[in-house]
DNA sequence: ATGTGC
């Protein structure tokens, strides 16, 4: 039977993967897809949920959010918690891009306000911002800084000028994870890391001013501070190359790892030590201070944003009432308290492609927000609407207080270069109404629309399964990219 | 995602 037609329908939009699919796996698979996307859904990725439900202490289920999609060991869009006495981490489990994420500001403007001026604002940004591959932050770090970076994140940005010390109360682990230790990531992360520290990257990742366009929880967008008609900005950025080595370079201690302490593993790519040992302890401190990188470059950016925001509207950035609304990682793993089979059980949260969603009352969530579950802020891909949903007392009992990231891509880069032309896109989104501003015209054709999975699909079946909540739709007025 | 292959 083949690994599809091995899945059980639990309910409308979740499915089963019977841990008897594979003798080797603890667990069984958890997926939550609709109908049409079940019809679509990779094989090799539904191997990989597969694959990561063998691995040593994996706890409750392997679970796939609704834009999984085909990932280095485990898929992108997977979850997966493991416990502290025979668990394992897995840098794999993570990803390259260590904290990607996503973070939005609001405003009290109106669209008619920045109408008029939103060719200049989309050149101003793309000024301030730098974007592309290789590229470079506008500021010079002084000795040793990188270090201060990497071990306090977005409160190393705040210290230096950049934003406001209020931005830090509505981050995720408000910015800086304590676990960080810089003294053990590489130099050659760091080398890569301080040209690079202030600045976008490529890909799929944007800087959008947005507007939204519907609310679909009242309660919840006015505890959020979302306004229907009003103007809002998305960051979906990372930790940049300082990430992607970290990862690369416990990747191959990891290698080494997980045979020394004999684990059995069905993809070499999943390779994991235990919680416990040396090589899990400096991966997670490393990956760790890689997320400081990420949140310090989010704040760097917001800061610029607002300055550009005061250069092009002669006001200040607090009488445009420029907060945040909150920042949240895609890529990390996290020791978090959950249920497990009716008891609380600490456990090792990997998050590869998936926004944490904490319901009500978990002490993790800004207390503004305490009531209603934290903000899950869910980017489309380019031209396309963003979603923003409350996590709910489902997802905690189902998916260790997780939901969906993303669009998820369906073309690759190649495939989607050979597709669509630059221009097309270009004068599409322009036919829309929507700016654009891309550093170099491949990516454009890279990131069009029809590569990825409809969001809106996603975002719905997060919804419907209840793994997260609508709030509002964002749409994008102006774009700039890599 | 990424000094876009090591």
């Amino acid at each position: 039977m083949s690994i599809k037609e091995s899945l059980e329908k639990v309910r409308d939009n979740v499915w089963e993967l019977p841990s008897d699919y594979k003798k080797e796996m603890r667990v069984p698979g958890r997926l939550y897809l609709d109908d049409e996307s079940i019809k679509d859904i990779e094989e090799g990725a539904l191997e990989q949920v597969a694959n990561v439900a063998c691995m040593p202490g994996i706890q409750g289920a392997s679970i796939a959010m609704p834009d999984i999609h085909f990932g280095y060991g485990f898929s992108i869009g997977g979850v997966g918690a493991f416990n502290y006495n025979n668990g394992v981490v897995s840098p794999g489990g993570v990803g390259f891009d260590i904290n990607c994420g996503v973070r939005m500001l609001r405003t009290n403007l109106s669209e008619d306000e920045i109408k008029p001026k939103l060719k200049e604002l989309t050149e101003v940004l793309f000024k301030n911002i730098p974007s592309g591959v290789g590229s470079k932050g506008q500021i010079r770090l002084k000795d040793n800084e990188i270090n201060e970076v990497l071990d306090y994140g977005a409160w190393w940005a705040v210290e230096r000028g950049f934003g406001w010390e209020e931005d830090l109360k509505f981050l995720e682990e408000n910015g800086r994870m304590k676990e960080a230790e810089s003294a053990i990531v590489s130099d050659k992360a760091k080398k890569r890391g301080i040209p690079q520290l202030g600045s976008l990257g490529s890909g799929n990742h944007f800087l959008e001013v947005q507007k939204i366009d519907e609310i679909y929880d009242e309660n919840v967008a006015k505890a959020f501070g979302l306004e229907a008609g009003s103007i809002a900005i998305m960051i979906h950025s990372g930790s940049r190359g300082c990430g992607h080595q970290i990862c690369s370079d416990y990747l191959r201690k990891m290698d080494k790892a997980y045979r020394n302490y004999k684990i059995n593993l069905p993809d070499r790519q999943l390779a994991c030590a235990p919680i416990d040992s040396k090589e899990a302890q400096s991966y997670l401190k490393s990956m760790a201070a890689g997320a400081n990188y990420a949140w310090a470059n989010r704040q760097m950016m917001s800061h610029w944003i607002r300055q550009s925001f005061e250069e092009v509207f002669s006001r200040d950035a607090e009488d445009m009432g420029m907060t945040t609304i909150y920042d949240v990682a895609h890529n990390i793993a996290k020791k978090e308290v959950h249920k497990v089979k009716g008891s609380h059980m600490e456990v090792l949260v990997h998050r590869k492609g998936a926004t944490r969603a904490f319901g009500p009352g978990r002490r993790e969530i800004p207390k503004e927000y305490s009531s209603v579950g934290q903000p899950v802020l869910i980017p489309g891909t380019m031209g396309t609407a963003s979603y923003i949903l409350h996590g709910t007392d489902l997802a905690m009992e189902e998916t260790f207080g997780s939901t969906a990231h993303g669009a998820g891509r369906v073309l690759s880069r190649t495939a989607a270069k050979k597709q669509f032309t630059a221009e097309q896109i270009e004068k599409d989104l322009n036919a829309k109404g929507i700016h654009v501003k891309a550093n170099s015209a491949p990516v454009l054709a890279e990131e069009a629309p029809d590569a990825y999975k409809n969001v809106d699909s996603v975002v719905k079946t997060s919804h419907d399964a209840g793994i997260a909540k609508l709030v509002a739709k964002v749409l994008p007025l102006a774009v700039t990219k890599g």
